[in-house]
RNA sequence: AGAGAGAUGGCGGAGUGGUCUAUCGCGGCGGUCUUGAAAACCGUUGACUGUCAAAGGUCCGGGGGUUCGAAUCCCUCUCUCUCUGCCA
């Protein structure tokens, strides 16, 4: 959530950076959300005025009373009566100005760093890194859901009878492929100085709404919760991300806690309501699927250096796993709702012969804390943090690209790297 | 799931209608003393809002109510603890 005092001194660049991301008459929302903010605090003021005058009088009559001075005290009394009437219909008007205030700010999105690219499509991100070459497969080479059928690791069509459509069942080696990719991304993490955490895969609005899932993005969760009306509500997590991040809702950190590192595995639910395409066959697009998140929380002059740091390890994770990839830095249009800047991370699928994203490295800077009221105090004030994160993998591109480039006559062969996560070399 | 008890600042813990502007202790920070440290002593120490800075206002689990005035009384929700039951 964008913050209304920024807001207010820096309405040019916000109109910018919002246009930046395509939301449509970014003056005109701006301009009446800067008018509305200066009626609440009028409001406010004035509120807290009669407030005052209430509280002097009321003391006032504790004073009268204590000293048995009954009558006078019932004097002052009948003061009181006008100033609670106004007191109220200004409580009124001030909860029905902050209530509208936040429902016009929470749907802004984060503003783009200055670094990010204008445009709106995907084809107008920036590619900015590429490493390792793109495999010759044989002539007869195959995708991979061909390949899982051929070799019976991954079944879809039980999933679909268990489930339903995107929720594969992973069989033998294919589970066993599974387990060593989060077994092998944890205890790279972890290495790499992050501390594991296992959250849970429920969680509520308010954590929903801390991330940046609600309000408007609740399409693409699925719910869950009790049969009842009145029960509460809550969400399968779209990524860890959302239960990590607010183990630091309402937290002040004190210096010497920074910088926190957490990595979590955690299946994913999404329910990409209304984007099943034509290319999403196989493991390219799935209703639940796992990933390896990692997840920062840093002071803001150290934010996009933490960045940095984690597209080095993303790149090593792939590295090591042999995989070609390229990193896109994402344009305006293409960023998330809540992201400042974004790295795309995405694996070259060699039967397919197409880019697959397999991770998003992303910059929150202070919009996900500002709802979280994450903060610490540095020099006696105090102050929001930036939130990061990124996915330190997610699984089924992955495996897709790595059954794909990998695949001979001999069989698919398992990177070095994750023979010894795997327990076989060969599927 | 049943019965009972409870929720107060970083932590512990007072406070049952009127200087609560929330007692006190611990912890933290600053100082005195010391070569340095410990101990002792003195001082200081919440968040939000508002402002150039103030004044002021709000916050005692959440929400609502009674009252001139609520941490305190009433309603409601949530959570925690104890006992009993059930259970991977």
């Amino acid at each position: 959530m964008l913050q209304l005092p920024f807001i207010r001194e820096n309405r040019d660049l916000t109109i910018a950076g919002l246009r930046k991301k395509y939301v449509t008459n970014p003056e005109e929302i701006i301009d009446n959300l800067i008018a509305s903010d200066q009626h609440r605090r009028e409001t406010q003021q004035e509120l807290d005025t009669t407030l005052a005058q209430s509280n002097a009088l009321a003391k006032q009559i504790g004073e009268l009373m204590k000293a048995g001075k009954r009558e006078e005290a019932e004097i002052v009394k009948a003061e009181t009566v006008n100033l609670k009437i106004r007191s109220k219909s200004l409580e009124d008007t001030l909860q029905t100005a902050e209530t509208d205030l936040q429902a016009l700010l929470v749907t802004l999105p984060n503003l783009p760093h200055a670094s990010v690219p204008e445009g709106r499509t995907p084809e107008e991100n920036e590619a900015v890194f590429s490493w390792g070459e793109k495999p010759i497969l044989p002539a007869d080479a195959v995708p991979h859901w061909e390949l899982i059928k051929a070799k019976g690791i991954i079944d879809f069509e039980l999933g679909n009878k268990i489930t339903g459509a995107g929720f594969p069942v992973y069989r033998g080696k294919g589970a066993r492929i599974q387990r060593a990719l989060i077994n092998f991304f944890l205890d790279e993490a972890i290495a790499a100085g992050y501390v594991e955490i296992q959250p849970p895969i429920l969680i509520n609005e308010a954590s929903a709404f801390g991330t940046g899932q609600l309000p408007d993005k609740e399409g693409q969760m699925y719910a869950a919760g009790g049969p009842e009306a009145t029960a509460d509500k809550l969400f399968l997590i779209p990524t860890a991300e959302v239960p990590i991040t607010n183990i630091y809702r309402d937290v002040i950190l004190s210096e010497s806690d920074l910088p926190i590192k957490n990595v979590g595995y955690t299946p994913c639910f999404r329910r990409e309501a209304g984007s099943w395409g034509a290319h999403v066959r196989g493991l390219n697009r799935l209703h639940q699927f796992d990933k390896v998140e990692i997840v920062q929380i840093r002071k803001p002059e150290e934010s996009y250096q933490a960045q940095q740091e984690m597209l080095e390890h993303v790149k090593g994770l792939l590295q090591k796993l042999e995989l070609p990839y390229r990193i896109l830095r994402l344009c305006g249009g293409d960023m998330s709702f809540t992201s400042a800047l974004t790295f795309d991370f995405e694996v070259w699928s060699g039967a397919q012969q197409r880019w697959l994203e397999c991770s998003s490295v992303s910059n929150f800077e202070t919009y996900q804390a500002n709802r979280l009221k994450l903060r610490y105090k540095v020099e006696g004030k105090m102050q929001l943090l930036h939130t990061l994160n990124g996915s330190a993998l997610a699984l089924p591109r992955i495996l897709a690209a790595l059954l794909e480039n990998n695949q001979s006559p001999e069989g698919i062969r398992i990177p070095n790297a994750l023979v010894p996560y795997c327990g076989f070399d060969m599927i």
